[in-house]
DNA sequence: TATTGTTATACTCTATAACTATA
DNA sequence: TATAGTTATAGAGTATAACAATA
């Protein structure tokens, strides 16, 4: 007989966990035709624009291959690449409107999926989930 | 003054965590100079050989990316197909020897790293946090 | 000299469509 | 006919190394 997810601990669970979150983001960016790098660089753009710099930490990519992805991006009208005035070697990604509206209906559909399988939880678990969560990812 | 996670909610909460869990993942596979796709794979196939149709189930791919995945996992010696007996068409993906040791320090190398992740939380929240994440990724 | 970003190159990952062989 | 798997093809993602331009 095989060891449930309980007796396997809290590692396990976060592995399963993380599978499951991203296949169903996944989903949804397909859904958009988006790839799912492709969505998460949006996501990330939605609070204004970000360096390369930036990105490539934000997104754990090499600086080579934060070019390519915003390439293909901007080849697909998802993203500009604006002028830093500041810097002349530098460069900003902002989002086009139709990456912007994108965006948001990503983050959408990507909450909307989570909420429907988070749904049995009751609320004082959702709630305590959420934050020990925070916890951990703000570590 | 952008938002706190708890604000943002479970959903938002969760697609953090899992890019957490994705980059420690594939930091961890690297070490063993493993992609990570390569290394779920090997973590798959630890109870046992599975069929193709079987693992591009549980991986969610379509058969010929699992094609490609295996050509290349064989190729470096971490996996051999094997024939079955019953079913003339279809084979088992089994570990090498080599393959089944990578596998173990690679899930073992993933726990250690999740376990320093979750160290500071109190025993309670960890058990009640397991217990809640296999609800959800059992649904 | 250090930093920002791109180019060249080589793999890896993935999907769609068409195919082979067996059930 | 249906199922198990492969091949052909095309595009996307990623890293390393070498490079250009600016700070």
């Amino acid at each position: 007989m095989t060891k449930t997810i309980e007796e396997q601990g809290l590692a396990v669970a976060l592995v399963r966990l993380t599978h499951l979150v991203q296949h169903l983001f996944a989903d949804v960016a397909r859904s958009y035709e988006l790839t799912p790098q492709q969505a998460q660089l949006l996501c990330l753009l939605t609070d204004g624009p970000v360096g390369m710099a930036e990105l490539g930490r934000l997104l754990h990519l090499e600086k080579s291959s934060l070019t390519g992805l915003v390439d293909r991006a901007e080849r697909r009208g998802l993203v500009v690449r604006a002028r830093d005035l500041r810097d002349r070697r530098a460069c900003r990604i902002e989002l086009t409107d139709h990456g912007a509206q994108l965006a948001v209906q990503a983050h959408q559909g990507v909450t909307d999926r989570l909420d429907k399988a988070t749904a049995d939880l009751p609320t004082a678990e959702r709630n305590l989930l959420t934050s020990v969560i925070a916890r951990i990812v703000t570590t």
